[in-house]
DNA sequence: AAAACTGTATTATTGATATAATACAATAAT
DNA sequence: ATTATTGTATTATATCAATAATACAGTTTT
């Protein structure tokens, strides 16, 4: 799996919004097993103290919840999981819909370019 | 005109893309002499330094030319600013229908989405 | 029982960012 | 001619982020 980390902004922010994402889309299964912390932050290729501050992040939002000896768990509140990817989407859009007004660009320009996107 | 500085990226960033925004969409105009460093900096309520480095990005793409004693000026170049607008449009589409994609949203629901946002 | 693995905490070091406080030479304004 | 204003440079300080190197107690695994 593709951990895009890029240096542009805080490390352990790119993280948390990788594993959100995955775990919003169904990449990481509900209630299953996250890999261990030290695992996690090998495959980024980050360390394992930054990983950690992520996994904390997300432990915050209830998305995973820690078990000391035993591993970082997904959550498996699936109305959870629901609210916060339609929250994630209506931000995106928001904020992209905001962008693209302030540049002047209208809403009928902004729908063609879309539909020339592949997905 | 709003300056909404935020503390979640760098300071001299979110400036630069303030400036160029202005820049691009009209209002600032083209040839005409932009306010000193200081009374940006003081209308951003910002260190004059970070301004000042704002502004130095802004010569490197070439959308202001400095005159030492003088001040600094938008550029006149009407090409330049067409395709660089242009540009970042594309950016923010590309970006915006990449995440939204990870998303598992699909097209049709981001048009729908898009349609009842105000602009 | 012994070994390996878990999340978590601590300490130290480095680099980037932001602010502050000046300073200077050249020009514009008075 | 004098004063004010211009971009620009310098030095210092403080904070945040990232990495590195350990350490520990409590399970699991073997």
């Amino acid at each position: 799996m593709a951990w895009e980390i890029k240096n542009d902004r805080p490390v352990y922010i790119q993280l948390v919004e990788e594993l959100e994402m995955r775990i919003l889309n169904g990449t990481y299964t509900m209630g299953t097993k996250l890999l261990s912390v030290r695992d996690l932050a090998s495959e980024a290729q980050v360390n394992p103290n930054t990983m950690q501050k992520a996994l904390s992040e997300l432990e915050k939002k209830g998305l995973i919840s820690s078990r000391r000896t035993s591993g970082n768990y997904i959550t498996d509140d699936e109305k959870l999981i629901r609210d916060l990817r339609t929250e994630l989407a209506s931000f995106e859009v928001g904020t992209f819909c905001g962008k693209i007004k302030k540049l002047g660009i209208t809403k009928k320009e902004t729908i063609e370019l879309i539909n020339k996107e592949d997905f």
